[in-house]
DNA sequence: TTGAAAGCGCTACCAT
DNA sequence: ATGGTAGCGCTTTCAA
């Protein structure tokens, strides 16, 4: 097969030991030996075996990551966070999707752990209890990243939903905006759904003239926000602003408003939350929160790597900044 | 650390060749055995160490996927075919993005064939010396993945972009445009855009009262369409359509045109390239050309698992169907 | 059917 | 500064 260090060794005319020490730079060897045991490297093209290496040292370099979905762009940013910090701290990426199969997560954790993964993150949509009891278990670092639960149990990374929201609909406001809707949809307990909920009711609250209004969506993508628009342009008597919970459902629902010749934002203003890659694309350029998906992945490893080199870690739950982007999907009422 | 093999075979009373027959139904062990080695593995929660068993076996279940940048949503799309049905066969991916730099790639290729991976599938823009003289010297199987250049000497999985282009524009002349712009950007030798481009020009050829218009874009980017849409722009009297060699140039030109009060389509047409996902939530709903992402990265790996059981591979270059997605970005001429 | 032992490619310890 | 060797956790002969 290909070559090892015993090959190289032979070749080089001195013991394994030495290569091995200069191969790792863990040990004084003698100039002139170093120069020949390299020369012989290059010229056999020898590659140490990392399976070899792991297998003594107990590093294996290797994060594995979960995730429901590279499908959806925010994941696959996730994931390039990840991705590119662990590469600066000679990590790799161990990528497992589950499409949403909750089994799938458990296999997966197993699967890893047996890989040696030497931690894992888990980028889902929610938890349960199945899963929990292997977390549980689970000894090595371990970051949970979600953007719609928030799980004071595990490490996290995410940013204040609760402000977000709250500052979001005061912005609409500052438009002069009265009677924001809310759409948005129930994902079951520990969801931030509540948290962006409720930043939206506080900031109605400040607002004498303004009242809630809540549409509940079946779901949170694209498809979803279509269809409840239909409930949507029923009520534009009393509605000139409709905040949704995910940038998704804010281009559903834009979309439905325009096939349906409502103007947005002449008509209507939108407002998004997450800011997806596509919703700066999209026209009208959607205003929306952005959440810095790449850096919680970036953060999210960053602290794994922590924990294993037993630096001093982040506290538990880890905030990032967001920001309200405001483009042209959301306009002032004169 | 965790639980060996040792462990459980001292506490099964039996030898480690008896718990390992047991774990890989390898060679017949008395059921009474058998049961008791189950029950201490179950109870210890031992996992096998796949790191030790990939020394001694030789097989990681492990395949190098190398990538430019899984920003790119039809990237990701391969990786989620490659990903899926590797698992079914076992395979876990090593993920590394290069974000266009081509060292980066030669880095990865060596790093992957240290950590054992059975094989490589690279996807990115286009190869150059360098990365083609290490894919050279890799032996293991290996499959080149590209939107947007061909290369003979790999294998490859692609459609024919030659027929698509051709399709798409007599699909366009059908709907009455005989003046059908042609928007692309030089990618260089071996580039596809040549295929693209030869199947527009073939079909401007059948048609007497046509002409070739071509546009030369700075990239293949949602702001290169819009940049070269300036140049457009001036020329509407003499253009009815514009076919784009990719999704993300003809959404740039979508949006300069209708941020400039140009209607598409009552104005222009658009067609692009692709069928990336953002493509059918996009206003207008662009017609395109629909590249099976998913399946090309789904193909590739099975060939290389192919190749690995040494099963019949299939010929070096497969050639998938595509399929002309006709939506609203382009209207019947009355 | 079972166990003992060699060995996968490497690191790390102990000698020298 | 260098070499010998044990051993990482496992599979796989070979014997019994």
């Amino acid at each position: 097969m290909g070559v090892t260090i015993k090959d190289v060794a032979k070749e080089a005319g001195v013991s394994i030991s030495t290569v091995s020490r200069v191969i790792n730079n863990s040990k004084p060897v003698s100039p002139e030996i170093k120069r020949k045991v390299l020369q012989i490297i290059d010229e056999l093209g020898y590659r140490p075996n990392e399976v070899a290496r792991t297998l003594v040292t107990k590093k294996s370099y290797l994060i594995g990551v979960v995730v429901t979905d590279l499908g959806n762009s925010y994941i696959a940013d996730m994931v390039r966070g990840i991705e590119e910090v662990g590469k600066m701290y000679n990590y790799d990426i161990l990528l497992c999707s589950t499409y949403g199969e909750k089994e799938a997560e458990a296999k997966y954790f197993n699967l890893l752990d047996r890989k040696q993964v030497e931690g894992i993150i888990l980028i889902s949509n929610s938890l349960n209890d199945d899963i929990e009891e292997i977390i549980g278990r689970y000894k090595k670092p371990f970051v949970y990243l979600s953007r719609y639960s928030f799980e004071k149990k595990y490490p996290t990374v995410t940013i204040n939903n609760y402000q977000a929201a709250y500052e979001m609909t005061r912005y609409l406001q500052s438009l002069g905006h009265d009677n924001i809707a809310y759409v948005s949809s129930d994902m079951g307990p520990n969801s931030v759904e509540g948290c962006i909920h409720k930043g939206y009711k506080n900031a109605i609250k400040e607002n004498e003239n303004a009242e809630e209004k809540v549409y509940d969506a079946k779901g949170i993508d694209v498809e979803d926000g279509y269809e409840i628009a239909k409930d949507i342009a029923k009520d534009l008597e009393e509605v000139s602003a409709v905040f949704c919970s995910t940038d998704e459902l804010a281009l559903g629902v834009s979309n439905y408003l325009s096939d349906n010749n409502i103007k947005v934002p002449d008509e209507v203003s939108i407002a998004g939350f997450g800011d997806i890659n596509f919703s700066s694309v999209f026209r009208p350029r959607l205003t929306t929160i952005k959440e810095p998906y790449y850096d919680i992945g970036a953060v999210a490893i960053r602290r794994i790597i922590k924990e294993l080199k037993e630096e001093e870690i982040d506290k538990e739950h880890i905030t990032l900044p967001f920001q309200i982007q405001k483009r042209d999907s959301c306009l002032k009422l004169i």
